[in-house]
DNA sequence: CTGAAAGCGCTTACAG
DNA sequence: CTGAAAGCGCTTACAG
């Protein structure tokens, strides 16, 4: 496994080493080199092998192919899936991804961008914690290539690739009213996330389209870091409220799997008692029982377009239009919301 | 947002680049430079927000303080939780991490070996397709650090940090027949990942501790691509089979979920008429009805491990030892094997 | 304590 | 068609 360098190639062959790194960038005809100089060196390099120096080709070229993705947190199913989806695409196109996780955290995801940028990346898709605008701005104003998924900043002109949480909120929760339940809670995270507020929104709309008064008391904003031991209080007060709620939206899907193992440990029944709607899906979610009514976030498009602008955006394909997905959300309804 | 350079820092500074990146690599005491200089460079370079060129870093150093990660799929919850306490671990040291998925692929997975090794990534932490013994030997023959997860080359005496599946699965069955199940079925996958061996000798073990014949018939292996459709005839000839089975092991999550959804699909009733047990967990099993007993693996102890020992085999720490790992798994009993 | 200079392994104008 | 040489932005012996 000794390692073998572009000059090695060009001793062995008799060429020079433009010659050798010419052919190995396709740009041997363009350089009108000998097909039989091309062929020679090509034999060589899958013979033996051959792979240049990715730093030293990097330092000299300026770009890396690479595709850098900041996200929340890998382990969370649905970023694991975009970052499956988005590897895959990136590959097609002979990309590499280097992903880091946020932890939502600003902080470290100015480090993160700002590392990224370091590594050279051709280009950065971002789930931002919606807490960098000034980052942001400057990524736009230097004219770098990024595309923002699953968050986008309101204000800010970018590119961006993001789900319609709000009609996706609103959708569900008409299907609840529709469904004879009147008395909705909603339970969400403290958090300024564009996305929360959205589905907030959504909520409160379809309310206010069916004529029915919103109660402050039925929505539950539960901290991100403590939800678990939260839910059990937010729960609790939600059933023994006078104005006895009789459905509640979920605002993603692990405050979902939470909020109904509270309600288990309570004995309420799913559906009879209370309705439920998850926003997010979880791979378990058809087998309980009741198969849980949820709000299907169309991963494989995110990742996909995210990676499309990314790289027509990279090659400057996009000239100076910016690109905004907002794709349609599907509600996938099972049993958890009864029937009339 | 304009580039500044080594030399930029050197410049406004009036000192030299050597200097500069001295202290920058904390080599400033041992070069003895004034603490007056470094806190001049340290201070510059907070307020400029300067980092170094990775590339041109690399390059020269020939060390990049990142590691690689290859797995088969990063969408496998399994997979994504384990790169995220890999990359958590990594980053405590300073080390970012770029993965990869070989989608179960050798050949890819040779690919991506060439490719990780090639951008100078300074060690390897790899959940193997098996395949590769001919890479595995080269890794350790130019003595590169690499440590082996979730799946090891028997023959190839490596670093490996890996789950006792036999010990797991035999748990698990033995638990089954303490509860009077006596014929038990083992769903599984065509593969010859050491993984599903030592699950299946792990169940024929347990049936033998336990005096009880293996019925060949009982032992399903579906295709890792079709295992979906496979699935329902499976588990349609367990149901038929004049030796009717009153319980199955799945060898993974994903089988377990697909089996159960058939098992619904024609009104078995789990656990009473069999009884069931997952290998691996999935983040809804608890709420499914009945709640699935599973085979719990220690994702954060093989994240951890594989960090630490792939470190200390980057800075030469382990000597010439390989550390071998087999980490216990844990029976988590829930609901769906029932009752003695 | 500090600086000039070589070197890491590529790419790429430029000259022939 | 091909080669010598500069340059990418760092690090690091080496000399002072």
């Amino acid at each position: 496994m000794k390692k073998i360098y572009l000059k090695d190639i060009a001793k062995d062959l008799n060429v020079s080493k433009t010659t050798v790194s010419l052919v190995l960038n396709n740009r041997g005809n363009e350089n009108k080199i000998s097909l039989e100089t091309q062929k020679k060196v090509f034999d060589y390099v899958k013979k033996h092998d051959y792979k240049p120096n990715h730093f030293a080709r990097g330092l000299s070229r300026g770009k890396s192919e690479t595709i850098g993705l900041i996200i929340p947190n890998i382990s969370d199913v649905f970023y694991a899936r975009i970052a499956g989806c988005i590897e895959k695409k990136a590959k097609e196109f002979g990309f590499t991804v280097v992903f880091s996780s946020s932890n939502e955290d600003p902080e470290i995801e100015r480090e993160l961008i700002s590392s990224m940028l370091n590594r050279q990346v051709d280009g950065l898709i971002l789930a931002s914690t919606q807490q960098n605008s000034l980052e942001i701005e400057r990524l736009k104003n230097a004219e770098f290539p990024f595309v923002l998924i699953d968050r986008h900043y309101p204000n800010i002109d970018t590119n961006f690739v993001v789900v319609d949480n709000y009609g996706g909120v609103k959708k569900a929760t008409k299907h609840l009213l529709k469904l004879e339940r009147k008395k909705i809670a909603f339970i969400s995270l403290k958090s300024e996330l564009g996305a929360m507020r959205q589905r907030l929104l959504g909520f409160q709309d379809a309310l206010l389209d069916f004529n029915i008064e919103l109660n402050r008391d039925h929505i539950k904003e539960l901290s991100f870091e403590n939800y678990q031991n939260e839910m059990l209080q937010a729960i609790k007060e939600l059933v023994q409220d006078p104005d006895k709620v009789d459905a509640i939206v979920f605002a993603t899907h692990y405050l979902t799997s939470s909020g109904l193992r509270q309600l288990r440990c309570i004995h309420i029944d799913v559906p009879r008692e209370i309705a439920i709607v998850s926003f997010d899906e979880l791979s378990a979610f058809d087998l309980i029982d009741p198969a849980i009514t949820a709000i299907i976030q169309p991963v494989e498009e995110i990742g996909n377009f995210a990676v499309e602008i990314l790289l027509n955006e990279i090659e400057g394909r996009n000239g100076k239009v910016r690109i905004e997905k907002v794709l349609e959300t599907e509600l996938l309804i099972r049993k958890s919301c009864g029937s009339q």
